[in-house]
DNA sequence: TATTGTTATACTCTATAACTATA
DNA sequence: TATAGTTATAGAGTATAACAATA
């Protein structure tokens, strides 16, 4: 057999990750999903949108650290459902400014009590400190100092 | 605009598990990947059968919260590559006892220690207490007592 | 030439149902 | 009837390159 016999996957920190994402993402996921047929890029545009107001694509895209390939499709489908409206920046047409709908913030409030509601309900076994301490590692994590 | 104002997608935890877990299993991918072409399920089971020895798919999939259907691809396709070996369990023909190959336990002892390094490395900035309450953190999230 | 956003394409991952063969 | 494992299929997520329009 092998020699490594204290190596545990079960404490593989990418695999821990992995599965707590998992599960915390199906958790969250029957909000917007079952509510509003949404996909997971979807409502972070909606979120970042209804938290900062007008925005353009590549906006969110730095901000939610996601392709602007799939911010692309969100904003289209987004749009499709009545959820936001773009037009074009007339100072430079290459941009779009994109912001909810009436529709939309309704959305967005909903969603984001929903969360708000969630991230309570799995943080509430912890202590404030500790789970500070957890945001701000995986902070750490996804951007390494 | 929104009244709740406070709310942060940056901090929701959902979103930053989900991104902490995405840049961990991108890292750790180019070790398993790039090295043997092997998927993620596929390198779960060969970490199950390097720890365990003999298994079946249905222990295999228990052990590693993984369903049995993405356990059967992985199996096939590691048997392919001759990194595990199957035989009928004569005493119940259902199951098949999964073990890893000469080249398979090889794999398995190479990966484990990259695995470990990866781990050390991405710790290596916390304490170690920290480290112990993220790991314990995470699995209550996973398993919700 | 560079940037914003789109489209096409392929690959990975997940979820579920239906199936087989055995028990 | 129940269990171990397989196959089919669809949906969701990710990654990249090539492109059009504009600057």
């Amino acid at each position: 057999m092998s020699k490594n016999v204290d190596f545990d996957i079960a404490e593989f920190l990418p695999y821990l990750l992995n599965q707590a994402a998992e599960q915390c993402s199906l958790d969250f996921q029957s909000y917007y999903k079952e509510k509003y047929g949404m996909l997971r890029t979807e409502w972070r545009v909606v979120f970042h949108l209804g938290k900062y107001g007008l925005m353009t694509a590549r906006d969110v895209s730095l901000k939610a650290k996601t392709h602007k390939t799939k911010i692309s499709r969100a904003v289209h489908e987004l749009e499709r459902k009545d959820f936001l409206v773009r037009e074009t920046d007339p100072n430079d047409r290459r941009q779009e400014r994109l912001s909810l709908t009436t529709r939309g913030k309704k959305v967005y409030d909903d969603l984001q009590r929903a969360a708000r509601d969630y991230d309570r309900t799995i943080t509430d076994t912890f202590k404030d400190s500790e789970v500070a301490l957890l945001r701000k590692m995986l902070k750490s994590l996804i951007d390494p100092a």
